[in-house]
DNA sequence: GTCTATACCATGATAGAC
DNA sequence: GTCTATCATGGTATAGAC
């Protein structure tokens, strides 16, 4: 097995657990045992839990990327695109409901533990941010397309945030359908 | 000093720590420093971590119950009070810049530490949800208040989450200002 | 590249003196 | 009711054999 591919499957991962148990909580013998290496090997491949870290953030930062590139070659307006967005909430609603949002929890606890990584974290949401942006000016948008984007994160954010307190699926569906409902106010059926 | 008296410190000061670094992050010892009394007497008052962290929950709970009957008394009517919630965001900014929101931070964290005292975080989130259900009630909003409750919750924790992790005063404004507008479209000046 | 063995420290928790 | 002393566990991290 070359060391390229271990490393993924550590990095892999050491995603799952810390989006399912927290960062800090995940221990390098949990990552260690759920890869089936032992622990001696898993410091071969990472010296620091900061490095594994930084690994699992540009992990999640590649796969974000390239599921917006997917919407936006899908998509056949920026209506539709962005609706893609909304739709996380309805796609990704179980593990939401079990550990809330990837990036939004793990800006929170970064945040808690004063962590040198957090705005490294956070940069994950620009990556949202800015394509959603994109997408309401070429709607023709202009000057507020920026606003609308944070409106957006803030919601699914909140959505989030409530569904993981509560685990109540209807208050999802409901919301969706407003935001949609947002969208279409300021975009239009056309896009 | 009165063995309530010191039990009471001991609260107050792991809630403040719990809601900086977190409730896994904060030791025994870091409380125990800070109200400074030895690791040996904190024992004498709390045999576990989870009876105190009960005891946290059950603090912030009666604190924003009494927070809630000072709105209730001081408002002139329902959108004002309502109001009083929506500027939370305003009056404890700082605070939720830097630690996000108390409810919905450790409701997040106790759901990753598949926590047994979760749904008691929860039942923070359900004092503002009954209270709020309760003002759209009087103001006329019947069987939508309850839905009109959760979303404006679910605003206010979008709107934590995103100023915890860019730090940007004026979004929270905005965001404030469109609650508002938001719940005067909903209820009307009059309230 | 992978393993075993181990050093070292912080943690939650206890025992017993005062 | 408060203290010091102590323990067991589990965490990060390292050394060195294979």
């Amino acid at each position: 097995m070359g060391a390229g591919e271990t490393r993924d499957r550590i990095v892999a991962t050491a995603d799952e657990l810390f989006y399912a148990s927290g960062f800090d909580s995940t221990s390098f013998a949990d990552i260690a045992d759920a890869v089936k290496i032992s622990r001696g090997n898993f410091y071969y491949h990472f010296k620091t839990k900061d490095e594994i870290l930084h690994a699992v953030i540009a992990r999640r930062g590649a796969e974000r990327r390239a599921m917006m590139e997917r919407w936006e070659s899908e998509g056949a307006n920026p209506r539709d695109r962005i609706g893609r967005f909304i739709d996380i909430l309805i796609v990704n609603q179980p593990k939401i409901m079990a550990h809330g949002c990837p990036i939004g929890t793990l800006c929170a606890e970064l945040a808690k533990l004063d962590h040198a990584q957090h705005d490294e974290a956070a940069g994950l949401f620009t990556l949202f941010r800015d394509w959603l942006r994109t997408q309401f000016e070429k709607a023709g948008c202009g000057d507020a397309s920026d606003d609308l984007a944070m409106h957006l994160l803030m919601r699914s954010q909140g959505v989030a945030s409530l569904v993981n307190a509560f685990g109540d699926q209807d208050f999802v569906r409901r919301e969706v359908e407003a935001m949609h409902a947002w969208l279409d106010a300021r975009i239009g059926e056309a896009g």
